[in-house]
DNA sequence: TCATTTACCGACGCTCATGTCGGTTAGGGT
DNA sequence: ACCCTAACCGACATGAGCGTCGGTAAATGA
């Protein structure tokens, strides 16, 4: 926990930072359902009822966090995304802006994208949402690609299930690189370009 | 629930498999968390306490299910990525495989597989446990051909985060199926296979 | 038929977490 | 210097779920 020092009244919209901080760190770790409020409380150097004082309730304290998460990672990687240069530099720049995104904040990343506690309705439609969204940014920008290569038209379900083995297959990486952290960035941008734009069968 | 008759006192086994089997449901479905013993009991047709006649605790139940259903799953693909015939030929196989799993057990790899309730100790182990099963059986098949094209040796790291980023592509294709079931699982067996063998990059 | 095993259940105790309410006091505005 | 906003907290009510215990009756076998 972050002691703050000794005793300090805080204003609100400072103690309400601090709170999301905490909630997102420790939604993170440990899921929905296995966090309380008096733990993040603690953690934000608070008394467990002054929760209610920023958030209604728990829920509607961990929508909150995963917009503001959520935003964070549109800014880490939406420029790149839609920008210049090649499709192959489009995808190297956006793949390395998402590792940039794990590294930087690798407890947002599993709270937006690990699929944990999606028992709850409100909870499960976000998520969702921000899936779709990934999904389709990355159709965009590949599109073309499948289309002369694989041969698939992007709007054909098919091509849908590829792009989502692209994205599930990044995001797969950047959940190893956590339990291997020494690996440098660099390497995991290589790697999977080489891969992807080489293919396994060119041994034949 | 199954609705097995109106009244009859089945023998400890029968009963046994019966509740492992909504175990797995609605485990699966809701996560450990969120499902109570008294759901899993309903759903069995038996009374809560019933339980503790044969699993000791919550925990213990999901972990029983977690490694009945992992000798399933090894029962399925196990003999396949051992086989014959080319590395190709082994991909594709092992591939259909792994999707039959995913299709006729679908409960089954979102307990084996998805990243959920991971604050369990015990828990987070034996998950561990099979995951990297998995990606050690994966590395032993495409071993070679991550030597011959990608340049790699596959004893090294980075060789493991590509194989690792096979694995949850592929998982997330799995993923994708259950909200898209039309789709035919040759389809799904092809299309991976074209991507991954022949890249992206061929356009170029 | 009768005894024994065992599948099954209701009721209880306990812990833990959410959300409410009223009160207290620090600290900024004037 | 004083007030009053609002940041903060303790105590309470409520409910859900786990695990225990002792009892009941169905099935089995002799």
């Amino acid at each position: 926990m972050a002691e703050t020092g000794p005793k300090s009244r805080m204003r609100g919209p400072a103690r309400k930072a601090l709170i999301t901080e905490a909630a997102l760190e420790i939604f993170a770790s440990k899921g929905y359902h296995a966090t309380s409020l008096g733990e993040i409380a603690t953690a934000a150097g608070v008394a467990r009822t002054v929760m209610y004082d920023h958030f209604p309730s728990k829920r509607v304290l961990l929508l909150a966090v995963m917009q503001e998460q959520n935003t964070a990672l549109v800014e880490y990687v939406g420029a790149r995304i839609t920008g210049a240069g090649t499709p192959r530099e489009r995808m190297r720049s956006t793949i390395d802006a998402y590792f940039g995104f794990a590294q930087s904040k690798p407890a947002a990343r599993r709270l937006l994208f690990d699929r944990t506690d999606e028992d709850d309705p409100a909870i499960r439609t976000v998520r969702q949402g921000i899936r779709e969204a990934r999904t389709q940014a990355v159709t965009a920008l590949l599109g073309n690609d499948i289309r002369t290569t694989v041969g698939l038209n992007p709007h054909e379900p098919i091509a849908e299930a590829m792009v989502e083995l692209l994205i599930t297959g990044l995001d797969g990486v950047a959940q190893w690189w956590e339990r291997h952290p020494d690996m440098p960035r660099s390497m995991l941008v290589e790697g999977p370009m080489r891969l992807l734009w080489t293919g396994l069968g060119h041994s034949e």
